[in-house]
DNA sequence: GTCTATACATGGATAGAC
DNA sequence: GTCTATCCATGTATAGAC
Protein backbone atom coordinates (compact mmCIF):
# COMPACT_ATOMS: atom_id res chain seq x y z
CA UNK A 1 0.00 0.00 0.00
CA UNK A 2 1.10 3.43 -1.15
CA UNK A 3 0.61 6.54 0.95
CA UNK A 4 -1.72 8.08 -0.99
CA UNK A 5 -1.21 11.97 -0.25
CA UNK A 6 -3.96 13.88 1.78
CA UNK A 7 -6.45 11.49 3.74
CA UNK A 8 -8.87 10.70 1.34
CA UNK A 9 -11.86 12.74 3.02
CA UNK A 10 -12.84 16.15 3.78
CA UNK A 11 -11.25 18.01 0.83
CA UNK A 12 -11.06 21.73 0.55
CA UNK A 13 -12.36 23.42 -2.49
CA UNK A 14 -9.18 24.08 -3.84
CA UNK A 15 -7.90 20.65 -2.62
CA UNK A 16 -10.41 19.12 -5.00
CA UNK A 17 -9.83 21.44 -8.04
CA UNK A 18 -5.56 20.95 -7.69
CA UNK A 19 -5.94 17.36 -7.53
CA UNK A 20 -8.46 16.89 -10.40
CA UNK A 21 -5.90 19.31 -12.47
CA UNK A 22 -3.13 16.74 -11.27
CA UNK A 23 -5.12 13.54 -12.67
CA UNK A 24 -6.05 14.51 -15.47
CA UNK A 25 -2.44 16.32 -16.60
CA UNK A 26 -1.13 13.20 -14.93
CA UNK A 27 -3.12 11.10 -17.70
CA UNK A 28 -1.82 13.08 -20.23
CA UNK A 29 1.92 12.58 -19.41
CA UNK A 30 1.98 9.17 -17.96
CA UNK A 31 -0.36 7.70 -20.98
CA UNK A 32 2.19 9.25 -23.53
CA UNK A 33 5.40 7.91 -22.30
CA UNK A 34 4.95 5.64 -19.81
CA UNK A 35 5.85 5.29 -16.06
CA UNK A 36 9.05 5.42 -16.31
CA UNK A 37 8.97 7.74 -19.79
CA UNK A 38 7.00 10.84 -17.64
CA UNK A 39 8.46 13.54 -15.14
CA UNK A 40 6.54 15.26 -12.73
CA UNK A 41 8.29 18.75 -14.14
CA UNK A 42 6.03 18.04 -17.27
CA UNK A 43 2.80 16.85 -15.54
CA UNK A 44 3.72 19.92 -13.23
CA UNK A 45 3.40 22.04 -15.99
CA UNK A 46 0.77 21.25 -17.58
CA UNK A 47 -1.37 20.88 -14.06
CA UNK A 48 -0.54 24.75 -13.74
CA UNK A 49 1.75 24.80 -10.38
CA UNK A 50 5.08 23.85 -9.16
CA UNK A 51 6.56 21.20 -8.95
CA UNK A 52 6.48 21.05 -5.34
CA UNK A 53 3.38 21.60 -5.06
CA UNK A 54 2.41 18.69 -7.01
CA UNK A 55 4.37 16.65 -4.80
CA UNK A 56 2.21 18.23 -1.63
CA UNK A 57 -0.84 16.26 -3.22
CA UNK A 58 0.98 13.09 -4.47
CA UNK A 59 4.08 13.19 -2.11
CA UNK A 60 5.48 10.43 -4.86
CA UNK A 61 5.55 9.73 -7.92
CA UNK A 62 4.06 6.14 -7.72
CA UNK A 63 1.45 7.27 -5.97
CA UNK A 64 0.17 9.41 -8.27
CA UNK A 65 0.73 6.56 -11.12
CA UNK A 66 -1.63 4.39 -9.25
CA UNK A 67 -4.10 6.70 -8.52
CA UNK A 68 -4.50 7.84 -12.21
CA UNK A 69 -4.50 3.79 -13.31
CA UNK A 70 -7.25 3.23 -10.63
CA UNK A 71 -9.89 5.78 -12.15
CA UNK A 72 -8.62 4.22 -15.47
CA UNK A 73 -9.07 0.90 -15.02
CA UNK A 74 -12.82 1.29 -13.08
CA UNK A 75 -13.51 3.26 -16.49
CA UNK A 76 -11.75 0.73 -18.78
CA UNK A 77 -14.21 -2.14 -17.10
CA UNK A 78 -17.21 -0.83 -17.55
CA UNK A 79 -18.51 -1.78 -20.98
CA UNK A 80 -17.93 -5.00 -20.61
CA UNK A 81 -20.32 -5.43 -17.44
CA UNK A 82 -23.45 -4.43 -19.81
CA UNK A 83 -22.94 -7.71 -21.44
CA UNK A 84 -26.61 -9.20 -20.52
CA UNK A 85 -27.15 -13.00 -20.75
CA UNK A 86 -30.62 -12.88 -21.47
CA UNK A 87 -30.00 -10.76 -24.20
CA UNK A 88 -29.43 -11.27 -27.88
CA UNK A 89 -26.48 -12.32 -28.73
CA UNK A 90 -26.21 -9.82 -32.07
CA UNK A 91 -27.69 -6.88 -29.78
CA UNK A 92 -25.08 -7.54 -26.74
CA UNK A 93 -22.08 -7.87 -29.39
CA UNK A 94 -23.06 -5.39 -31.22
CA UNK A 95 -23.46 -2.46 -28.35
CA UNK A 96 -20.11 -3.86 -26.63
CA UNK A 97 -18.46 -2.93 -29.73
CA UNK A 98 -19.87 0.21 -30.14
CA UNK A 99 -19.26 1.30 -25.95
CA UNK A 100 -15.70 0.43 -26.88
CA UNK A 101 -15.21 2.37 -30.00
CA UNK A 102 -16.76 5.17 -27.82
CA UNK A 103 -14.53 5.00 -25.40
CA UNK A 104 -11.34 4.92 -28.06
CA UNK A 105 -12.71 8.24 -29.30
CA UNK A 106 -13.73 10.08 -26.04
CA UNK A 107 -11.08 9.24 -23.86
CA UNK A 108 -8.07 8.00 -25.76
CA UNK A 109 -5.83 8.77 -23.40
CA UNK A 110 -7.46 6.16 -20.50
CA UNK A 111 -6.61 3.55 -23.73
CA UNK A 112 -3.49 4.65 -24.13
CA UNK A 113 -2.17 4.75 -20.41
CA UNK A 114 -3.67 1.21 -19.77
CA UNK A 115 -1.96 0.02 -23.20
CA UNK A 116 1.08 1.76 -21.95
CA UNK A 117 1.03 -0.11 -18.58
CA UNK A 118 0.44 -3.56 -20.18
CA UNK A 119 3.22 -2.79 -22.44
CA UNK A 120 5.99 -1.95 -19.92
CA UNK A 121 5.12 -5.03 -18.10
CA UNK A 122 1.75 -4.51 -16.07
CA UNK A 123 4.05 -5.03 -13.10
CA UNK A 124 1.54 -1.92 -11.49
CA UNK A 125 -1.93 -3.59 -12.57
CA UNK A 126 -1.16 -7.41 -11.60
CA UNK A 127 -3.87 -7.75 -8.90
CA UNK A 128 -6.14 -6.03 -11.03
CA UNK A 129 -5.93 -8.70 -14.17
CA UNK A 130 -5.49 -11.81 -12.31
CA UNK A 131 -8.36 -10.68 -10.23
CA UNK A 132 -11.08 -8.29 -11.06
CA UNK A 133 -10.24 -8.88 -14.67
CA UNK A 134 -10.28 -12.17 -15.22
CA UNK A 135 -13.08 -12.39 -12.64
CA UNK A 136 -15.20 -10.77 -15.78
CA UNK A 137 -13.86 -12.43 -18.82
CA UNK A 138 -14.35 -15.31 -17.32
CA UNK A 139 -18.68 -14.56 -16.57
CA UNK A 140 -18.72 -13.02 -19.80
CA UNK A 141 -17.10 -15.95 -21.85
CA UNK A 142 -19.68 -18.28 -19.41
CA UNK A 143 -22.53 -16.46 -21.65
CA UNK A 144 -21.07 -16.52 -25.15
CA UNK A 145 -20.45 -20.47 -24.51
CA UNK A 146 -23.97 -20.78 -23.72
CA UNK A 147 -24.95 -18.76 -26.30
CA UNK A 148 -22.89 -21.57 -28.75
CA UNK A 149 -24.09 -23.99 -26.75
CA UNK A 150 -27.67 -23.15 -27.95
CA UNK A 151 -26.52 -22.37 -31.64
CA UNK A 152 -27.20 -18.92 -31.60
CA UNK A 153 -23.31 -17.88 -32.28
CA UNK A 154 -21.47 -20.19 -34.59
CA UNK A 155 -18.39 -22.08 -32.62
CA UNK A 156 -15.66 -19.46 -31.37
CA UNK A 157 -13.53 -20.15 -28.34
CA UNK A 158 -15.23 -16.90 -26.19
CA UNK A 159 -11.91 -14.96 -25.06
CA UNK A 160 -10.38 -15.06 -27.96
CA UNK A 161 -13.32 -13.76 -28.99
CA UNK A 162 -12.85 -10.75 -26.11
CA UNK A 163 -9.17 -10.54 -27.60
CA UNK A 164 -10.33 -9.52 -30.83
CA UNK A 165 -13.03 -6.92 -29.82
CA UNK A 166 -10.88 -5.37 -27.13
CA UNK A 167 -7.89 -5.17 -29.63
CA UNK A 168 -9.77 -3.52 -32.93
CA UNK A 169 -11.55 -1.31 -30.90
CA UNK A 170 -8.96 -0.01 -28.77
CA UNK A 171 -6.78 0.23 -31.76
CA UNK A 172 -8.03 3.42 -32.97
CA UNK A 173 -6.93 5.26 -29.86
CA UNK A 174 -3.39 3.25 -29.30
CA UNK A 175 -2.65 3.33 -32.82
CA UNK A 176 -4.01 6.78 -33.56
CA UNK A 177 -1.29 8.42 -35.24
CA UNK A 178 -1.02 5.38 -37.54
CA UNK A 179 -4.62 5.14 -38.28
CA UNK A 180 -4.61 8.96 -39.57
CA UNK A 181 -1.33 8.40 -41.46
CA UNK A 182 -2.70 5.74 -43.71
CA UNK A 183 -6.39 7.23 -43.91
CA UNK A 184 -4.51 10.66 -44.75
CA UNK A 185 -5.45 12.01 -41.53
CA UNK A 186 -8.64 14.31 -41.53
CA UNK A 187 -11.16 11.53 -41.87
CA UNK A 188 -13.09 12.54 -39.29
CA UNK A 189 -15.74 9.75 -39.92
CA UNK A 190 -13.42 7.13 -39.13
CA UNK A 191 -14.85 6.03 -35.70
CA UNK A 192 -18.13 5.35 -37.01
CA UNK A 193 -16.97 3.24 -40.19
CA UNK A 194 -14.54 1.51 -37.97
CA UNK A 195 -17.15 0.52 -35.70
CA UNK A 196 -19.66 -0.57 -38.49
CA UNK A 197 -16.75 -2.56 -39.90
CA UNK A 198 -15.82 -4.59 -36.74
CA UNK A 199 -19.66 -5.12 -36.25
CA UNK A 200 -20.52 -6.45 -39.68
CA UNK A 201 -16.83 -8.70 -39.66
CA UNK A 202 -17.66 -9.75 -36.80
CA UNK A 203 -21.53 -10.83 -36.36
CA UNK A 204 -21.44 -12.03 -40.01
CA UNK A 205 -18.94 -14.00 -38.80
CA UNK A 206 -20.62 -15.48 -35.63
CA UNK A 207 -23.64 -15.15 -36.68
CA UNK A 208 -25.76 -18.62 -37.41
CA UNK A 209 -27.08 -19.03 -41.18
CA UNK B 1 20.18 12.94 -40.52
CA UNK B 2 21.77 11.37 -37.59
CA UNK B 3 25.80 10.53 -37.28
CA UNK B 4 25.11 6.81 -37.16
CA UNK B 5 28.49 5.70 -35.16
CA UNK B 6 31.20 4.11 -37.10
CA UNK B 7 31.49 4.22 -40.69
CA UNK B 8 28.46 1.59 -41.70
CA UNK B 9 31.24 0.03 -44.07
CA UNK B 10 34.08 -2.38 -43.18
CA UNK B 11 33.64 -3.67 -39.81
CA UNK B 12 36.00 -5.44 -37.91
CA UNK B 13 34.84 -8.94 -36.80
CA UNK B 14 34.36 -7.86 -32.84
CA UNK B 15 33.07 -4.68 -34.17
CA UNK B 16 29.82 -6.92 -35.52
CA UNK B 17 29.66 -8.88 -32.95
CA UNK B 18 29.05 -5.92 -30.25
CA UNK B 19 27.02 -4.25 -32.77
CA UNK B 20 24.74 -7.04 -33.07
CA UNK B 21 24.58 -7.22 -29.06
CA UNK B 22 24.05 -3.40 -28.15
CA UNK B 23 20.89 -3.83 -30.95
CA UNK B 24 19.14 -6.74 -29.24
CA UNK B 25 19.93 -5.53 -25.79
CA UNK B 26 18.33 -1.76 -26.81
CA UNK B 27 15.48 -3.56 -28.70
CA UNK B 28 14.51 -5.39 -25.59
CA UNK B 29 15.18 -2.45 -23.31
CA UNK B 30 13.35 0.22 -26.24
CA UNK B 31 10.14 -2.07 -26.29
CA UNK B 32 10.03 -2.34 -23.02
CA UNK B 33 9.96 1.48 -21.86
CA UNK B 34 9.88 3.36 -24.66
CA UNK B 35 12.53 5.46 -25.77
CA UNK B 36 12.02 8.27 -22.52
CA UNK B 37 11.84 5.33 -20.22
CA UNK B 38 14.39 3.50 -21.69
CA UNK B 39 18.41 4.14 -20.41
CA UNK B 40 21.48 3.36 -21.77
CA UNK B 41 22.56 1.93 -18.32
CA UNK B 42 20.46 -0.55 -18.47
CA UNK B 43 20.97 -1.42 -22.48
CA UNK B 44 25.11 -1.73 -21.78
CA UNK B 45 24.69 -4.22 -19.22
CA UNK B 46 22.38 -6.50 -21.13
CA UNK B 47 24.45 -5.87 -23.77
CA UNK B 48 27.72 -6.97 -21.68
CA UNK B 49 29.93 -3.94 -21.79
CA UNK B 50 30.01 -0.52 -20.45
CA UNK B 51 28.40 2.15 -21.24
CA UNK B 52 31.35 4.25 -22.91
CA UNK B 53 32.04 1.44 -24.99
CA UNK B 54 28.38 1.10 -25.89
CA UNK B 55 28.53 5.01 -26.89
CA UNK B 56 31.97 4.15 -29.07
CA UNK B 57 29.51 2.43 -31.84
CA UNK B 58 26.30 4.62 -31.14
CA UNK B 59 27.53 8.32 -30.06
CA UNK B 60 23.63 8.85 -28.95
CA UNK B 61 20.70 7.63 -27.52
CA UNK B 62 18.78 8.08 -30.23
CA UNK B 63 21.00 6.92 -33.27
CA UNK B 64 20.82 3.72 -31.13
CA UNK B 65 17.17 4.49 -31.18
CA UNK B 66 16.63 4.72 -35.46
CA UNK B 67 18.91 1.63 -35.48
CA UNK B 68 16.75 -0.42 -33.96
CA UNK B 69 13.99 1.05 -35.61
CA UNK B 70 14.78 0.94 -38.66
CA UNK B 71 15.46 -2.83 -38.53
CA UNK B 72 11.90 -3.41 -36.68
CA UNK B 73 10.14 -1.10 -39.30
CA UNK B 74 11.30 -3.46 -42.36
CA UNK B 75 10.70 -6.86 -40.74
CA UNK B 76 7.04 -5.66 -39.33
CA UNK B 77 6.02 -4.98 -42.99
CA UNK B 78 7.62 -7.88 -45.03
CA UNK B 79 4.22 -10.10 -44.38
CA UNK B 80 1.79 -7.74 -45.88
CA UNK B 81 4.02 -7.25 -49.31
CA UNK B 82 3.21 -11.25 -50.03
CA UNK B 83 -0.45 -10.51 -50.63
CA UNK B 84 -1.01 -11.18 -54.05
CA UNK B 85 -3.88 -9.95 -56.21
CA UNK B 86 -4.50 -13.12 -58.14
CA UNK B 87 -4.64 -15.33 -55.20
CA UNK B 88 -7.25 -16.45 -53.22
CA UNK B 89 -8.65 -14.16 -51.33
CA UNK B 90 -10.01 -16.67 -48.52
CA UNK B 91 -5.81 -18.47 -48.98
CA UNK B 92 -4.47 -14.63 -49.00
CA UNK B 93 -5.58 -13.50 -45.75
CA UNK B 94 -5.41 -16.58 -44.06
CA UNK B 95 -1.76 -16.75 -44.91
CA UNK B 96 -1.26 -12.77 -43.85
CA UNK B 97 -3.69 -13.21 -40.54
CA UNK B 98 -1.15 -16.27 -39.87
CA UNK B 99 2.10 -14.60 -40.28
CA UNK B 100 1.10 -12.16 -38.52
CA UNK B 101 0.62 -14.12 -35.58
CA UNK B 102 3.50 -15.66 -36.37
CA UNK B 103 5.57 -12.34 -35.67
CA UNK B 104 3.66 -11.88 -32.16
CA UNK B 105 4.74 -15.21 -30.95
CA UNK B 106 8.33 -15.24 -32.28
CA UNK B 107 9.65 -11.36 -32.34
CA UNK B 108 7.15 -9.92 -29.40
CA UNK B 109 9.63 -7.29 -29.01
CA UNK B 110 9.79 -5.76 -32.71
CA UNK B 111 5.98 -5.77 -32.10
CA UNK B 112 5.97 -3.98 -29.05
CA UNK B 113 8.94 -1.60 -30.14
CA UNK B 114 6.21 -0.45 -32.88
CA UNK B 115 3.84 -0.24 -30.88
CA UNK B 116 5.92 1.80 -28.17
CA UNK B 117 6.80 4.15 -30.98
CA UNK B 118 3.64 4.95 -32.28
CA UNK B 119 2.05 5.50 -28.58
CA UNK B 120 4.40 8.02 -27.92
CA UNK B 121 3.50 9.50 -30.82
CA UNK B 122 5.26 7.97 -33.55
CA UNK B 123 7.80 10.99 -33.89
CA UNK B 124 10.16 9.05 -35.42
CA UNK B 125 8.98 7.34 -38.20
CA UNK B 126 6.44 10.01 -39.57
CA UNK B 127 8.18 9.80 -42.68
CA UNK B 128 7.87 5.99 -42.76
CA UNK B 129 4.22 6.16 -41.66
CA UNK B 130 3.10 8.58 -44.52
CA UNK B 131 5.42 6.68 -47.07
CA UNK B 132 6.50 3.43 -47.33
CA UNK B 133 3.54 2.77 -45.07
CA UNK B 134 0.75 4.54 -46.36
CA UNK B 135 1.97 2.91 -49.74
CA UNK B 136 1.85 -0.44 -49.40
CA UNK B 137 -1.64 -0.14 -47.49
CA UNK B 138 -2.95 1.51 -50.64
CA UNK B 139 -1.94 -1.28 -53.08
CA UNK B 140 -2.95 -3.45 -50.85
CA UNK B 141 -6.37 -1.94 -50.22
CA UNK B 142 -6.83 -1.90 -53.96
CA UNK B 143 -6.96 -5.14 -53.93
CA UNK B 144 -9.19 -5.70 -51.51
CA UNK B 145 -11.57 -3.37 -53.11
CA UNK B 146 -11.05 -5.36 -56.45
CA UNK B 147 -12.06 -8.65 -54.82
CA UNK B 148 -14.76 -6.77 -53.32
CA UNK B 149 -16.21 -5.61 -56.78
CA UNK B 150 -15.82 -8.86 -58.50
CA UNK B 151 -17.88 -10.32 -55.51
CA UNK B 152 -14.81 -12.64 -54.05
CA UNK B 153 -15.80 -10.72 -51.13
CA UNK B 154 -18.78 -9.38 -49.10
CA UNK B 155 -18.46 -5.30 -48.71
CA UNK B 156 -15.77 -3.92 -46.43
CA UNK B 157 -13.86 -0.66 -46.02
CA UNK B 158 -10.37 -2.14 -47.34
CA UNK B 159 -8.13 -0.15 -44.85
CA UNK B 160 -10.22 -0.87 -41.79
CA UNK B 161 -10.12 -4.54 -42.57
CA UNK B 162 -6.58 -4.34 -42.42
CA UNK B 163 -6.79 -2.79 -39.14
CA UNK B 164 -8.75 -5.39 -37.90
CA UNK B 165 -6.22 -7.62 -38.56
CA UNK B 166 -2.98 -5.92 -37.12
CA UNK B 167 -4.98 -4.94 -34.21
CA UNK B 168 -5.99 -8.60 -33.57
CA UNK B 169 -2.85 -10.62 -34.15
CA UNK B 170 -0.46 -8.13 -32.90
CA UNK B 171 -2.23 -8.09 -29.70
CA UNK B 172 -0.85 -11.11 -28.68
CA UNK B 173 2.40 -9.59 -28.58
CA UNK B 174 2.06 -6.27 -27.40
CA UNK B 175 -0.95 -7.43 -24.73
CA UNK B 176 1.19 -10.73 -23.84
CA UNK B 177 0.78 -10.28 -20.27
CA UNK B 178 -3.17 -9.20 -19.78
CA UNK B 179 -3.81 -12.26 -22.48
CA UNK B 180 -2.15 -14.47 -20.39
CA UNK B 181 -3.87 -13.33 -16.85
CA UNK B 182 -6.86 -14.14 -18.83
CA UNK B 183 -6.34 -17.44 -19.72
CA UNK B 184 -4.37 -18.87 -16.58
CA UNK B 185 -1.07 -17.95 -18.02
CA UNK B 186 0.82 -21.68 -19.23
CA UNK B 187 -1.43 -21.72 -22.41
CA UNK B 188 0.85 -22.57 -24.60
CA UNK B 189 -1.60 -23.11 -27.67
CA UNK B 190 -3.02 -19.84 -27.86
CA UNK B 191 -1.51 -18.61 -30.69
CA UNK B 192 -2.91 -21.48 -32.35
CA UNK B 193 -6.39 -21.04 -31.63
CA UNK B 194 -5.57 -17.05 -31.61
CA UNK B 195 -4.92 -17.84 -35.53
CA UNK B 196 -7.75 -19.91 -36.06
CA UNK B 197 -10.62 -17.66 -34.05
CA UNK B 198 -9.06 -14.94 -36.06
CA UNK B 199 -9.68 -16.42 -39.23
CA UNK B 200 -12.71 -18.50 -38.47
CA UNK B 201 -14.15 -15.08 -37.79
CA UNK B 202 -12.90 -12.57 -40.46
CA UNK B 203 -13.22 -15.16 -43.48
CA UNK B 204 -16.72 -16.28 -42.32
CA UNK B 205 -17.36 -12.71 -41.85
CA UNK B 206 -16.77 -11.86 -45.72
CA UNK B 207 -16.77 -14.93 -47.91
CA UNK B 208 -19.79 -14.82 -49.90
CA UNK B 209 -22.51 -17.38 -49.29
C1' DG C 1 -1.13 25.54 0.86
C1' DT C 2 2.30 27.39 -1.84
C1' DC C 3 6.79 28.99 -2.79
C1' DT C 4 12.21 29.10 -3.01
C1' DA C 5 16.07 26.70 -2.24
C1' DT C 6 18.37 22.71 -2.25
C1' DA C 7 19.80 17.80 -1.43
C1' DC C 8 20.82 13.75 -3.75
C1' DA C 9 20.53 10.20 -7.40
C1' DT C 10 20.45 9.01 -12.10
C1' DG C 11 21.31 9.52 -16.90
C1' DG C 12 23.60 11.08 -21.21
C1' DA C 13 27.86 12.18 -22.87
C1' DT C 14 33.09 13.35 -23.07
C1' DA C 15 38.26 13.14 -21.83
C1' DG C 16 42.07 10.75 -21.68
C1' DA C 17 44.85 6.71 -20.11
C1' DC C 18 45.87 2.10 -21.69
C1' DG D 1 38.65 -0.53 -28.81
C1' DT D 2 37.91 -0.48 -24.10
C1' DC D 3 38.29 1.32 -19.60
C1' DT D 4 38.12 4.85 -15.49
C1' DA D 5 36.96 9.11 -14.19
C1' DT D 6 34.20 12.81 -14.57
C1' DC D 7 31.14 16.66 -16.34
C1' DC D 8 26.73 18.46 -16.47
C1' DA D 9 21.76 18.30 -17.04
C1' DT D 10 17.67 16.44 -15.40
C1' DG D 11 14.68 14.25 -12.09
C1' DT D 12 12.68 12.93 -7.55
C1' DA D 13 12.10 14.48 -3.22
C1' DT D 14 12.69 17.35 1.14
C1' DA D 15 13.36 21.61 4.22
C1' DG D 16 11.77 25.57 5.67
C1' DA D 17 10.10 30.41 4.91
C1' DC D 18 5.77 32.77 4.12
Amino acid sequence: MLDDAISNVKRTRIQTVNREAILQAALSVFSAYGYRGATLDEIAEKAGMSKPNLLYYFPRKKSLYVAVLEETLAQWLAPLATMKADGDPADELSRYIDAKIAMSRDNPAASRLFASEILQGGGAITEFLHGPLKAIVDEKSRIIADWVAAGRLRPVDPRHLIFMIWATTQHYADFDVQVRAVLASDDETRFDVASETARRVILEGLLPR
